[in-house]
DNA sequence: CTTACTTCATAGGAATCAGT
DNA sequence: ACTGATTCCTATGAAGTAAG
């Protein structure tokens, strides 16, 4: 039994070209042909075929950006932080990158064997690193595992996980980019703060949007930009969940009733699992309510 | 008109190509 | 050999169509 990783070819890595990709989708949501028309702009001369449905759609949702399909496209929640951060500046914006990017790597484990791989001389030849990767990742071809890997390396070199050297030949990890990353995914300091943020942006939503539940993916959105804007914290999707899932659905307080997909309602959004079932939306109940 | 089948078009992703 | 762009493959679903 193999059990090789597939790793994602990620066709676009330049940072700038995603985030500016990233933008259109954010300035027309669900509004497929504006989006399009805004990335080709970024890339001239080129077809919708090759540029915005070749590379950069396939990108941004490998990336965790985007989410949605045809004409559903909008950002993620992730992609969200990445829109706020562009509100700062740009050590802020690679820093959310960086977290983001981390979280996607530990899936794949790079950054655990670069850890392991450096300890010794604080670098790692390419070749060598190639060597320790071919018997754990997968895909078709030696030639196509190759290009998935450096695409991969290449990432993480423009968001400042790693640095690659001497024309990329040696790889050594950035270890200012990587404690900053791994402390920014340390869900510790946001499990205190998670339910009353949680509360606070669901109460905020008019009423239209909590009428049959409130949409678990806006409320992603919400509470992530919260975390980050009011407290300078990066709450991932990821984590959003896990917290989510961590707090009791019942208390004196408080009972959270979560709602399933209906027909065709969960295209579009990333569902929330909680033990064996995926919902699409929640509704909160305040005991002060009470008849 | 409805149904059951066929063809066509499109999207997304995988794989390959081309200029430097 | 790299990097950026293009082409190829396949699933899906819309549109078309002919028989009942």
């Amino acid at each position: 039994m193999t059990d090789k990783k597939i790793l994602p070819i990620i066709k676009e890595i330049r940072i700038k070209h995603l985030i500016e990709s990233l933008v259109c989708f954010d300035k027309y949501p669900y509004d497929r042909e504006n989006q399009r028309d805004c990335v080709l702009r970024l890339y001239p001369d080129t077809s919708e075929k090759s540029t915005f449905r070749g590379m950069v759609i396939p990108s941004l949702r490998y990336l965790g950006l985007i989410i949605g399909y045809e004409d559903l496209i909008k950002p993620s929640a992730n992609g969200k932080l990445v829109l706020e951060s562009l509100n700062q500046n740009n050590t802020e914006t690679l820093r959310v990158f960086r977290a983001l990017l981390l979280e996607l790597d530990d899936n794949i484990g790079f950054s655990t064997m670069l850890i392991e791989s450096t300890e010794t001389q604080g670098f790692i030849s390419k070749e060598d690193f190639f060597k320790k990767l071919t018997s754990k990742i997968g895909g078709p071809s030696k030639r196509q595992i190759e290009e998935r890997i450096n695409k991969w390396l290449g990432l993480l070199d423009g968001c400042g996980l790693i640095v690659l050297k001497n024309k990329g030949t040696y790889i050594s990890l950035n270890n200012n980019g990587l404690s900053e990353a791994k402390r920014d995914l340390d869900v510790t300091s946001k499990r205190d703060n998670f339910r009353a943020i949680l509360f606070k942006n669901y109460d905020l939503l008019s009423p239209s949007e909590k009428a049959g539940g409130a949409d678990i993916t806006k409320l992603r959105e919400l509470v992530a930009v919260d975390f980050y804007n009011n407290h300078g914290l990066i709450l991932t999707e990821y984590q959003f969940d896990e917290l989510l899932r961590s707090i009791p659905l019942t208390s004196n307080n408080y009972i959270i009733s979560l709602g399933l997909p209906i027909g065709l309602g969960g295209i579009g959004d990333r569902l929330f699992k909680h033990g064996n079932e995926y919902y699409k939306t929640i509704y909160i109940k305040y005991s002060k309510d009470k008849i």
